[in-house]
DNA sequence: GCTGAGCGG
């Protein structure tokens, strides 16, 4: 199997006040971003800290990667790898 | 009103 990207994009590490409409546009300019979703919390409403983004190719999805990896987000480092294709 | 490793529904 190699090494495989996927679509699927792992951003953590984000500020609790980060939405999905921020890694949206912050993930569009490096791609065609065909989902994003931001993991809520069911005890507070609030998120977790960590999401997923999803790109048409891996090309993208990697080059987003690269770009937004270890970058600043709302005054934070945040985190940007492939996700597991767990699914 | 805060916190801070991880892979969601």
């Amino acid at each position: 199997m190699a090494q495989r990207i996927g679509t699927k994009l792992f951003v953590s590490r984000l500020s609790f006040y980060t939405t999905k409409d921020q890694l949206k546009n912050l993930f569009s300019p490096f791609g065609q971003v065909t989902e994003v979703n931001l993991v809520m919390d069911s005890r507070t409403g609030r998120t977790k800290g960590f999401g997923f983004v999803s790109y048409q190719s891996e090309n993208e999805a990697l080059k987003a990667i690269k770009a937004m990896n270890g970058r600043i987000i709302a005054g934070r480092i945040i985190f940007v790898e492939p996700a597991k294709d767990t699914r």
